[in-house]
Formats: structure tokens, C-alpha cells, sequence
DNA sequence: CAACATATTAACGTTAACGTCAACGTTAGA
DNA sequence: TCTAACGTTGACGTTAACGTTAATATGTTG
């Protein structure tokens, strides 16, 4: 019950420890709890934000700055969605909301062109892999029939 | 007919000329020929690999270092289509062959993954987004509504 | 053919994303 | 309580992927 250490959250996300602070130094993650002496003491909203960066940075391929600034807006969205409501200068809600819903359009064109060039790519070395495994084929039955012959040869030695 | 320089690759790949000499110095392109006094001249051939050195880089993520290795292999394999079945050596053919198998197989896993993480990545960003456009048909709502209450309020005012 | 835009090499500079090391404090177990 | 294992903060080191600058040669245009 009482949180992860560090090395527990490095196991589990596969990130070093020196990643880790790092993340939190550029401001990846929020900084933990500490315990009395300084430790840091991570929740399991540590962990599943850090996968979630993680995911961003490998599959995306956006830079850690890029993330931050995606993290701040779902920060902003998931935060608003009991806090916007709550009245407070309505047209300036709605801009935010407009900007917001353009970035998410864009951000989603962007993963479907990724998408679609990642099957592109899918094809081309499925291609690739069928001239493979047909020339081993191949190679297979010439060294089948190779051994055959040998045998026929010892048959006619006897 | 006479080839591209350096500058109209630049323009039409959108690399700065630094990274395409920098791209042909680790390998990611064949040296191109020189002009007499040493223009390098570029053909169709380089720009189109450049294309597919810069969509890996961009959609995949992979390091310019996974690329040239992955380029080799292309190399490898489209230069053998007609070459290596020319006999010589058939043990090492197939030997050869099994491994490009597997590391396409590999490759087509890591394809696998990041396109499924891609897709995870979708449906929050669509979840995110719903949300958003939800509240903004809320807000829109209640501003007509305190349009109807304005206009009411004036009609009694006549 | 003069002059002005482009090209080339060489070399050092830069930024992101950590790795590594030292010096030191903290925590957990026998 | 002692100690081995783990944590913390600097601070400097490293690598990839180019950027920038300088000195020089080449190509092109009126």
C-alpha cells in the first residue's frame, strides 16, 4: 500500500531510474510524494502516465518536448471535465474548447497517416519475406533431390 | 536528362543538403556520381530512397543506424532476386536466407505492435475528443438559450 | 570573361536524451 | 545496531543527427 520506490517503477515500465527523474525533471510526470529522508514514493498514476509516454515516444516517435505538450492539454481535458463545467466566462470556455478540438483533429490525421504508411511498409516486407521463403523452399527440394541421388548411388554400389 | 544537384534534392525531399551528404556518409545512399569538377549528380533513384529513408525515419521512428542495416537488406535481397540463385555455395544460400527470414519476421512484429499501440492511441484521442466536441454543443446550447432569454426579455419590454 | 550564385571539404558547435561517476544520506534485514 | 543495498543530488560524459562557418573550387549568366 505504500506506493512504489524507484527501482519497483523502473522495473515495471523497463525505463532506467536516471530516465525516470529525468522525465520528471522536464516535467514528464508530476514530482512524488517524498518520504522523510527524500525518497521518492511513486502511485500507480506514476506508472500508467509513464507507459503512456512511453507509447507516445516509441510509436509516435514525438519528441519528449512534444509529449509534455500533449500531456498538458489531456492534463487540461481530463482536470475540465468536472472543473470546466462549472461556469466562469462561457465564450472563453468555448474558444478553448474549439482550439483543443482542432488539435485533437490534427493530431488524429497525423496517426492516420502514420498508420496507413506503417501497412505500406507491412506490404512491402511481407513481399519480401515470400521471395525469401520460397527461395528456401526451393533450396530445400534441390537438397532433397540431391540426397536422393546419393542414396541411389550407394543402392547401385552394393 | 542531366540529373539532379544537390539543392534540387534538397527542394523536392525537403532534407537540408547537410543531412543528404550527411545520409550518404553513413550509407544511406549510394555515392552518387561526380560532375567533372565534383557536383555530385543525383538520379531518380536517389531521391525516390531518400523518400523511403525519410518516411522509416518519420513513421517508424527507427534510428538512421536500424535503417541502413534494414536498407542493406533490401539491397541485399532485390540485388538477389536474380543473383543469388545463380548456384555457388547452396548450404550458405539457405543459411543466408533463414536469417533474412527471421529478422523480416521480427520487423514485421515490431510493425505489428506499433500499429496496434497507433490504434490505442486513436481511441483515447477519439474519446478525448468526444468529450470536447460534447461540451462544446453544451456551451453552444446554453448560449442560444440566453439569446431566446435576451430576446424575451426585449419583446416584454415593447 | 567577369561576377555572382552554388558546390565541396574540413572542422568545430549544438541539442536531446540519457549514461556514468562520485560523494553522501536512507532503509531494511540479520 | 551495524551493514549491505538502495536512494539522492550534482556534475560531467556520450551519442546521434545534424547546424554552422570558413576556405576554396565550380557553374552559370549577361
Amino acid at each position: 500500500m505504500s506506493g512504489y520506490k524507484i527501482d519497483d517503477v523502473a522495473r515495471e515500465t523497463g525505463l532506467t531510474k536516471r530516465a525516470i527523474r529525468y522525465y520528471e525533471e522536464i516535467g514528464l510526470i508530476p514530482p512524488p510524494e517524498r518520504s522523510g529522508g527524500g525518497t521518492r514514493q511513486y502511485t500507480r498514476a506514476h506508472i500508467e502516465q509513464l507507459q503512456r509516454v512511453i507509447s507516445a515516444r516509441d510509436v509516435l516517435g514525438f519528441s519528449l518536448q512534444e509529449i509534455q505538450e500533449y500531456m498538458a492539454y489531456a492534463q487540461e481535458l481530463t482536470g475540465h471535465r468536472e472543473l470546466y463545467p462549472q461556469l466562469r466566462e462561457p465564450e472563453r470556455q468555448l474558444e478553448k474548447l474549439r482550439e483543443m478540438d482542432g488539435t485533437l483533429d490534427a493530431q488524429l490525421r497525423k496517426l492516420d497517416e502514420k498508420a496507413s504508411k506503417i501497412l505500406a511498409m507491412k506490404e512491402e516486407l511481407e513481399r519480401f519475406r515470400k521471395r525469401v521463403t520460397a527461395g528456401i523452399a526451393r533450396l530445400e527440394a534441390e537438397d532433397r533431390q540431391s540426397e536422393y541421388d546419393n542414396m541411389e548411388g550407394t543402392e547401385n554400389e552394393k
